[in-house]
RNA sequence: GCGGGCGUGAUGGAAUGGUAGACAUACGGGACUUAAAAUCCCGAGGGUGUACACCCGUGUGGGUUCGAGUCCCACCGCCCGCACCA
C-alpha cells in the first residue's frame, strides 16, 4: 500500500515514532551468536554535565552517519554509548547545590540520554554503562591490582602539581600556563605520596608505533612524538676538583657530546641535590628563592633571561687536563630532565650563549660549517647548531659532527670516575609516569590498604569492589574519604591488625582509558572477554575532539599494552582509525552595556550589511566574533530548542553539511533553515513520484534520453556517497545528494510531461535510491519516506544499493580543448577514441583555428578522455 | 623559537597536475498569491563589448610543466599545538 505526501512533513510526530520502532525492532542491538563481519565505530562519550550541547550532536551524528551506512553495507556494527562519569564537576555541584554527586551525576545521565535518543542515533543501549557505575570501577579496581602485581603500578615521594582550589593535585598534562586546567588557578608544588602508572616502561613502544597508525591524523602523531620527546645522548660524570661534603662529581646529560672541547661551564638546576647542599651560601640560597618563585608564574617563560649564580665550584674538565670549569646554578635547567644538570657549550646552543654573554664565559666554535673558513668563523649572536666538521677538537678534529658523537661517547665509557664510567650512552624521554592519585571522593578508589606493620596491601580480588560509602559531606575542603568517620578504617588482609584503606581515587582519565575494551562485553564479571575483546577491537573508527589529542589517547593506547600484559586482552593500539572533528561555532552578539546576548534573544535583519537588535526592546546590538559556542559567551543553541522546531533530521543534516568535518562548522539560522527545506523538498519529492506511480512501471528505456541521464546520475551518486561516507567527507556526499534532488525533480517535471512505463521505472529506482542515500544521516525522514513508497521493511534494513558499473561510464566524453593551456572549446568524442581522432576534432575547431592563424600546432597534448591542449 | 595546518566569489566551501568556483547560504529578478510565507523558474567572480567573443582572476613574488588553486623556492597573513627538554 503506498501513502500519500501531500501534507508537510511533520518530524514532531515521525521522529518519535521510528525511534520507538527501531526499539522494538532492536535494530541497533548486536545480537550473541551474529555472523557479520565486526565493524567498530565509537564516538568519544560525553561526560555527563547537564545537557547535551552542539559539539556532542555534530560528533554524534558522524559517528551514527558511519555506523548506519556500515551496518547497510552488511557489517555487524557496535555503535555503543556510555558515560565518563566520576569527576570534579559532580563535587562542585554537592558543594553548591547540597546534592549528593551520585544523584546529581545519574540525573545527568538520565536527561541527556533522553536527548540523545530525541536525535535518532543507532546506538545498541543495551550495552551502556556509566564509569561511575560500581560495575564498572570494580572492574578498573581489579585492572589496577593486575597491573600492580605487574609492576606497571609504583608508588613514589614526588613532587606533584597542587591546584589549590580544587584542592587536587593535577597531572602535567592538567597544567595549562601554570595554571589547573579546570579551576584556572596558579599551581603550586607539594611533595606527595602518589600512585603512579609506568607509562615510561612503554615510552620506545608508545613512540614506535605511531608510525603504525596511519589512520590517524599526522597532526596527532607529531603532537604525540613530541610530546614523548625521545633524545638520545649521553650521561657525563664531571669531576670536582675537590669534593663537597658527599659530592664528588656532577652528572650532567647532553644531546652534544662532540662539542665537549667547546665547554665553558657546567649548570644545576635550582632543584639539584648540590644546589640544596649548596644553600649555605646566602647568594645560592637567594637564587633557589627567586628560581622558584619564578618557576610559579610561567607565562613570561620565553622572554625569561637565562641567570644563574656561580658555586664556587670548579669541575675538571673531562678532556683538557688542567683545566677547570666554573659551576653555577642556573633558572634554566630543570630537574626532571635529564640529570637535572648540563654543561654549557656556549658556540652551539642558544640558551648557553645567552648565558655565556651574561657572565663573561668563553664562547669556542668547535663546529664548522660547510664550506666556513676556520680562520674566520665566529659565533655572536647565535649559536650554530647545524651540522659541520668538529674543531679546536684535537682528536675530534675534522669528523662530522655524528662521528664524533659515538666517538666521544666511545671515549668517555673507556674511562671512570667515582668507580663508574665516565660516560654512558642514554636515551631519554619528556614522557613522565602517569601520577594517577586524587585526593577526591568522586572517583575509582584505589583499592590498596595501608597497613603500620605490612606496609602496603593490596585488596585481595575476593573483598572487591571496593565501594564508595555514600554518606559523605562536602562542607569543608579536602578529601570526603578522608573526613568520613568509618569508611577508612578496615583491618589488613595480611596480618588482620587495624589499617586504614587509600583514600585517594584514580584520576578520570583512567576510567576513559579502557571503556571502549568494556563496551565489547560490557556485563561480563571479569574487565574484558578477552577473546570477545580481541574480536571487536581495535575501534575501526574512533571520532571525538583534537582536545584530546594527547592525554586521553596517550592513556588508552599504555591501557591497551598493560591490558595486554595482564592477560585482559591481545593487541596494542586500541583505535585504528582516529578523526577528530571540528567545533560548533557562532556569532556572539553584545548588546551597548557589553553585555553578552543569547542568539535567541536577537533578530537579524538581512541585506548587504547585516544588522542586530535586542528582539524584545530593540535596542541595537553589535554583531561580535565568531567563537566556539560556550555558556560564558551566550552563544549557544540548545539541541532541545533545534529538535523541537526543526526535528531531529534537519539538525543532523545540517551538521553535515557545507563545513568538511575536520573543520569548525558555524551555526547559522539560515542555514538550518536551509536544512529544514531541503529535508521538505525530499519528502515533497517523494509525493510527487508517488501521483505518477499509477501509472505502470516498465524497464527503463535507455535510449530515452532523459531516462538515460536520470539513471546516470542515480548510479553515479549511489557510488559517490559510498565512498564519501567512507572517507568521512560528509559535506561532499551531501552536495552529492542535493545534485541527484535536483536531477530527479528535473526528471519527475519531464515525467509528468510524458509518463511512460520506462521513465516510471527510473523514477521508482532513483526515488528508491535517494531515501537511501538520505538514511544514514536523516534515518526518520528516510523511514516515513521508504513507508510512504510502500516498501515492505525499514529502510535500515534494506542494505545499500550498489552501483551498476555499466552506468558509471559515458558512451561520449567531452573535451575541453585548450590553447596554450587556456580553454578555447570543446569536443564530443566516443569514450576511448584515438588521438587521431581527437587531435582531428580538436583542430578542426573554429576557436583553435583562430587561434592557429593558420600556422600549424607545434604540439598536441592529448590526455585520452580528459582533455586536450594544443601548443602554438 | 620549534612543529603542524590554512589562505579560492558576499558567505560556508568544491576541484586524482587537466573546463576554477560543484553544492549550499545570502542576494537580485520573475511566476503563483489580495498580500505574505511556502513553492517553482532565471541571474550572478571582476572587467571590455550589441552579439560571436576577448582580457583579468585562487594571499604576494619567482620557478617547474604542453598545462599550476594543486608541485618547488622565497615572502606576507591567519589558526592550532609544544615551548628554557640540554
Amino acid at each position: 500500500m503506498t501513502g500519500r505526501t501531500s501534507e508537510r512533513y511533520n518530524p514532531r510526530v515521525e521522529e518519535p515514532r521510528w525511534q520507538k520502532a527501531w526499539d522494538e525492532a532492536r535494530s541497533f542491538v548486536l545480537e550473541p551468536g551474529d555472523t557479520r563481519e565486526p565493524y567498530y565505530v565509537l564516538e568519544m562519550f560525553p561526560y555527563p554535565s547537564g545537557r547535551i550541547h552542539m559539539g556532542h550532536v555534530r560528533n554524534y551524528t558522524m559517528g551514527d552517519v558511519l555506523a548506519r551506512y556500515k551496518r547497510a553495507r552488511g557489517f555487524a556494527v557496535l555503535h555503543p554509548m556510555g558515560w565518563d562519569a566520576f569527576g570534579l564537576p559532580a563535587e562542585n555541584a554537592a558543594m553548591q547545590n547540597k546534592v549528593h554527586p551520585k544523584s546529581w551525576t545519574y540525573a545527568n545521565i538520565a536527561t541527556m540520554r533522553n536527548q540523545l535518543k530525541s536525535i535518532g542515533l543507532g546506538i545498541d543501549w543495551t550495552r551502556e554503562f556509566a564509569t561511575c557505575d560500581v560495575e564498572y570501577y570494580s572492574k578498573q579496581q581489579k585492572l589496577f591490582l593486575d597491573m600492580l602485581r605487574e609492576g606497571l603500578v609504583t608508588r613514589r615521594q614526588s613532587k606533584v602539581n597542587w591546584d589549590p582550589v580544587d584542592m587536587t593535585v593535577l597531572a602535567n598534562e592538567q597544567v595549562v600556563d601554570g595554571r589547573g586546567w579546570r579551576s584556572g588557578a596558579v599551581v603550586e608544588q607539594r611533595e606527595l605520596n602518589q600512585w603512579a602508572f609506568k607509562v615510561s616502561d612503554f615510552a620506545e613502544d608508545l613512540l614506535d608505533a605511531l608510525d603504525g597508525l596511519e589512520q590517524w591524523p599526522e597532526k596527532v602523531r607529531t603532537m604525540q612524538r613530541n610530546w614523548i620527546g625521545k633524545s638520545e645522548g649521553l650521561r657525563l660524570l664531571f669531576e670536582l676538583d675537590a669534593p663537597h661534603g658527599d659530592f664528588s662529581s656532577i652528572e650532567v646529560f647532553t644531546t652534544r657530546p662532540d662539542t665537549i672541547f667547546g665547554a665553558s661551564f657546567v649548570a644545576i638546576s635550582a632543584d639539584h641535590p648540590l644546589a640544596k647542599a649548596l644553600s649555605e651560601q646566602p647568594a645560592v640560597a637567594a637564587f633557589i628563592a627567586e628560581a622558584h618563585r619564578q618557576g610559579t608564574a610561567t607565562e613570561t617563560i620565553d622572554k625569561a633571561e637565562k641567570l644563574g649564580v656561580f658555586t664556587g665550584l670548579h669541575v675538571k674538565h673531562p678532556v683538557k687536563p688542567g683545566a677547570t670549569l666554573p659551576v653555577y646554578v642556573a633558572n634554566f635547567v630543570l630537574m626532571d630532565y635529564g640529570t637535572g644538570a648540563i654543561f654549557g657549550c656556549p658556540a652551539h646552543d642558544q640558551r648557553d650563549l645567552d648565558f655565556a654573554r651574561r657572565y663573561g664565559l668563553p664562547v669556542v666554535p668547535v663546529v664548522l660549517p660547510e664550506g666556513a673558513d676556520p680562520a674566520e668563523f665566529e659565533v655572536d649572536a647565535e649559536a650554530y647548531t647545524g651540522p659541520g666538521r668538529i674543531y679546536h677538537s684535537e682528536f675530534l678534529d675534522g669528523l662530522e659532527v655524528e662521528t664524533a658523537k659515538k666517538k666521544i661517547a666511545g671515549y668517555f665509557a673507556a674511562r671512570t670516575v667515582d668507580n663508574r664510567p665516565q660516560g654512558k650512552v642514554e636515551v631519554n624521554y619528556r614522557l613522565r609516569d602517569w601520577g594517577v592519585s586524587r585526593q577526591r571522593y568522586w572517583g575509582c578508589p584505589i583499592p590498596v590498604i595501608h597497613c603500620e606493620s605490612c606496609g602496603i596491601v593490596p585488596v585481595p580480588d575476593k573483598d572487591l569492589p571496593v565501594v564508595l560509602p555514600e554518606d559523605v559531606t562536602f562542607d569543608r575542603p579536602g578529601n570526603p574519604l578522608d573526613h568520613h568517620p568509618t569508611w577508612k578504617h578496615v583491618v589488613c588482609p595480611s596480618c588482620g591488625g587495624a589499617a586504614t584503606r587509600e583514600t585517594d581515587t584514580m584520576d578520570t582519565f583512567v576510567d576513559s582509558s579502557w571503556y571502549y575494551a568494556r563496551f565489547t562485553a560490557p556485563h561480563a564479571d571479569t574487565p574484558t572477554i578477552p577473546d570477545v575483546a580481541n574480536s571487536w577491537l581495535p575501534v575501526d573508527q574512533y571520532i571525538g575532539g583534537i582536545e584530546h589529542a594527547i592525554l586521553h589517547l596517550l592513556y588508552s593506547r599504555f591501557f591497551t599494552r598493560a591490558m595486554k600484559k595482564t592477560g585482559h586482552l591481545s593487541l596494542d593500539e586500541p583505535f585504528k582509525g582516529l578523526f577528530t572533528q571540528g567545533m560548533v561555532v557562532h556569532e556572539t552578539y553584545k548588546d551597548a552595556s557589553g553585555e553578552w546576548l543569547s542568539p535567541a534573544d536577537v533578530t537579524i535583519s538581512g541585506g548587504d550589511v547585516r544588522t542586530a537588535t535586542h528582539a524584545a526592546t530593540g535596542a541595537p546590538v553589535e554583531i561580535g566574533s565568531i567563537e566556539k559556542m560556550s555558556k560564558s559567551k551566550k552563544n549557544v543553541v540548545d539541541p532541545d530548542e533545534i529538535v523541537r522546531t526543526y526535528g531531529a533530521d534537519t539538525a543532523r543534516w545540517f551538521m553535515l553539511s557545507d563545513s568538511p568535518p575536520e573543520r569548525d562548522v558555524q551555526w547559522t539560522e539560515a542555514g538550518i533553515e536551509g536544512s529544514s527545506r531541503f529535508l521538505q523538498r525530499i519528502w515533497k519529492l517523494v509525493g510527487d513520484a508517488l501521483e505518477l506511480f499509477d501509472v505502470p512501471a516498465g524497464a527503463p528505456d535507455m535510449a530515452d534520453a532523459e531516462t538515460a541521464a536520470i539513471r546516470r546520475l542515480v548510479h553515479r551518486t549511489v557510488a559517490n556517497v559510498g565512498a564519501e561516507i567512507e572517507g568521512l567527507r560528509f559535506n561532499r556526499a551531501v552536495a552529492q545528494i542535493y545534485e541527484l534532488s535536483n536531477g530527479l525533480a528535473k526528471f519527475i517535471a519531464a515525467t509528468a510531461a510524458a509518463p511512460t512505463a520506462g521513465r516510471i521505472g527510473a523514477l521508482h529506482e532513483g526515488i528508491e535510491r535517494l531515501v537511501q542515500l538520505v538514511a544514514p544521516m536523516m534515518p526518520h525522514l528516510a523511514e516515513s519516506c521508504w513507508a510512504a513508497l510502500g516498501k515492505t521493511g525499514m529502510v535500515c534494513d534494506a542494505g545499500w544499493p550498489e552501483a551498476d558499473p555499466a552506468l558509471l561510464v559515458d558512451a561520449s566524453v567531452v573535451l575541453p580543448v585548450q590553447v596554450n593551456g587556456k580553454r578555447r572549446g570543446e569536443v564530443t568524442v566516443p569514450k576511448g577514441s584515438p588521438n587521431e581522432l581527437v587531435e582531428r576534432e580538436a583542430l578542426s575547431l573554429e576557436a583553435v583555428a583562430r587561434m592557429l592563424e593558420g600556422k600549424s600546432p607545434r604540439k598536441v597534448v592529448i590526455v585520452p578522455d580528459r582533455i586536450v591542449n594544443v601548443v602554438v
